[in-house]
DNA sequence: ACACGCGATGTTGACGTCAACATCGAACGC
DNA sequence: GCGTTCGATGTTGACGTCAACATCGCGTGT
């Protein structure tokens, strides 16, 4: 009765052998009806398939890489989970992979406490994955020392312009843009803004549009805030931002720096939208239900993501490279955490 | 210069056979220099490494796992990203399983439209993985008629105790009895409960250990406000109970909820936490920086990823099965959302 | 009746790796 | 000096799949 043969080795399942002895074919015919060929007998299909569910066969997939080449799978570089934007993307990019019949290879970047043993067992380091896409920004990637193999179909996603690779994301500059114009004709002076971390491009493209777009409205252009993305930086700014009676309209680069600078606010007494405005990016769930439901930008993820599987899958499949950047559009969501200025400025 | 054959046939990489022919070694040797064999002359071993670098040899996963019958792979179904918990929970899988040698395949659950698509390709019908971890509530698992193979090792993270698979989760029961004596102990007659959705299997443990701990303090269980974790069902609740004067004192099933219930209260004048407490479950990044900051339950996602790591790597390693559920415990962290009721009740 | 074509099926070998076994030479003990 | 041992290295074959080629039998046209 009992198969068990070395306490320690791994039980393998049937293979297209069994399912050829039971069914008594040969294998090449199994494989035909696990291919799904259109050149097998229809008596001779059914008596294969009835054979597979019997033994419980399930192709092995490993065999099948080695044997064609191709493992019809896509990594993923993520460095943490925690952070909105690439949460969603991966979301997008796992559901058109699955759908163009891929599969997804998470590649953590672990931090610097892990990552010796990390390296040793990247599968960077090995043939395992057709393509990469990289959803961290490239400062992250430097810093994890990071190579990635010669002739690895690559897509980024960042607003990047660095590296040689195929590029997707979402019009950062466009959207910041939005954001800042909304304020403007909404009647404030100027807009103070809340950036993301120097070492990220997309915080870059964001603080560069909001002070280009000041400028060429003729408004005056404050400091800039330092966050780091997350909440806390927020609110750090925003108790700086707080203190300040000048300020009328902030544009937070991400909603959940916009979060902490609206609980500033109201921990110093000053209303939102009525003493100040605040406009985020992003669109998060939450930004909806937020006190006062925030105005901000939404990204559209799921295109981010869908278009960087076709441009990746393209380069594996076809071997092409090097498409212009691809900018996807971003929308103003305006709710309750913008109005006019109180006091309206004097007209010029 | 070409080495171009067939247009699309894939272009493999050097294999240990072009790396030994170029070290003037066997075979063998390469596998043992890539392998860190400690039998391999250091001389020997520089040559082959040498090699190796010159040529930018990788080995192939695939033949790998072929030859060795595993894949270093954990499979990990999940639905939708969205969801905060299992978010970090996946963000921890990732990282544990990295450190532990194994590669993580998202197994993503499509909506019903990309279903047929979906089954096609699933990496779950071949063999792709060593193991799986559910990460999706056993509801969804079963409305996306997903057949999990015989034999396959697999860790469930859900409260359910309907699978026949060693279960890991955060001890939703010990939780929602902190959040409920929490507000009890600061003299609230009772609490209210915006609940998860009725399919899910934590929702159900909180609520039913909300309502347990009020009948053992003596206290009227009011009745319960289905929710659906969402930020929007927490609002819609967050309306019903603003507009009831009774209510002091409100227990939601997780943050994004509670979120939107201090919205619908703020909209109708009724003052956090002077008129009415909120106490959310999950401790998410924003919590602290809700209008008030949010008193909620601390769910420790690391270790449940870490633990479901550990223990379907022991499961696929040693063949160990069914354990007892291992419920990672939770903390109360208290913040300004909370406070005893404005009029404090009658003695009794 | 015979050559031919075509669809169904079988046979062979190679993809890259590594365990098991084989071999070879040097150091060592007596 | 000779058998023994051990470490370094080489050889062989099998893991499961599938493309390419081979074969077989049946129907068609003349």
């Amino acid at each position: 009765m009992s198969a068990e043969e070395s306490p320690v080795r791994r039980r393998r399942g049937p293979s297209m052998a069994d399912v050829a002895r039971l069914a008594g074919v040969s294998g090449q015919t199994v494989s035909r009806v696990a291919n799904d060929r259109h050149n097998v007998d229809a008596a001779t299909r059914d008596r294969v398939q009835a054979a597979m569910r019997e033994l419980g066969y399930r192709p092995n997939s490993a065999a099948r890489a080695l044997r064609n080449g191709q493992f019809r799978s896509i990594g993923v570089i993520v460095f943490e989970l925690s952070s909105f934007g690439t949460t969603r993307t991966l979301d997008a990019v796992a559901a058109a992979a699955t759908i163009s019949g891929y599969t997804i290879n998470l590649l953590p970047v672990l931090d610097v406490n892990q990552r010796a043993v990390t390296n040793a067992f990247s599968r960077l380091g090995e043939q395992a994955v057709d393509g990469v896409i990289i959803l961290i920004e490239a400062h992250t990637l430097d810093e994890a020392g990071i190579q990635l193999p010669e002739g690895l179909p690559v897509v980024v996603v960042d607003s990047s312009a660095r590296y040689d690779y195929p590029i997707v994301d979402s019009n950062q500059a466009q959207g910041a843009r939005l954001a800042t114009e909304h304020l403007l004709d909404l009647g404030h002076e100027t807009v103070w803004h809340v950036s993301g971390p120097p070492t990220s491009f997309a915080a870059d493209r964001r603080r560069r549009s909001w002070e280009l777009t000041l400028t060429q409205r003729g408004c005056e252009v404050p400091p800039v805030l330092d966050g780091d993305w997350t909440p806390s930086s927020g609110y750090e700014a925003g108790r700086k931002l707080a203190a300040n009676p000048d300020v009328t309209a902030v544009f937070a680069a991400n909603d959940q720096m916009a979060l902490g600078v609206l609980r500033a606010l109201h921990e110093r007494g000053r209303v939102v939208p009525d003493d100040v405005s605040v406009v985020g990016f992003d669109d998060m769930e939450e930004s909806a239900h937020f006190w006062p439901p925030l105005t901000t930008i939404l990204q559209n993820f799921t295109d981010v993501g869908r278009l960087s599987v076709d441009a990746l899958i393209r380069e594996i499949q076809a071997g092409e490279h090097h498409h212009d950047p691809v900018a996807v559009p971003t929308k103003l969501v305006v709710r309750s955490s913008t109005a006019p200025p109180r006091r309206p400025q004097l007209a010029g």
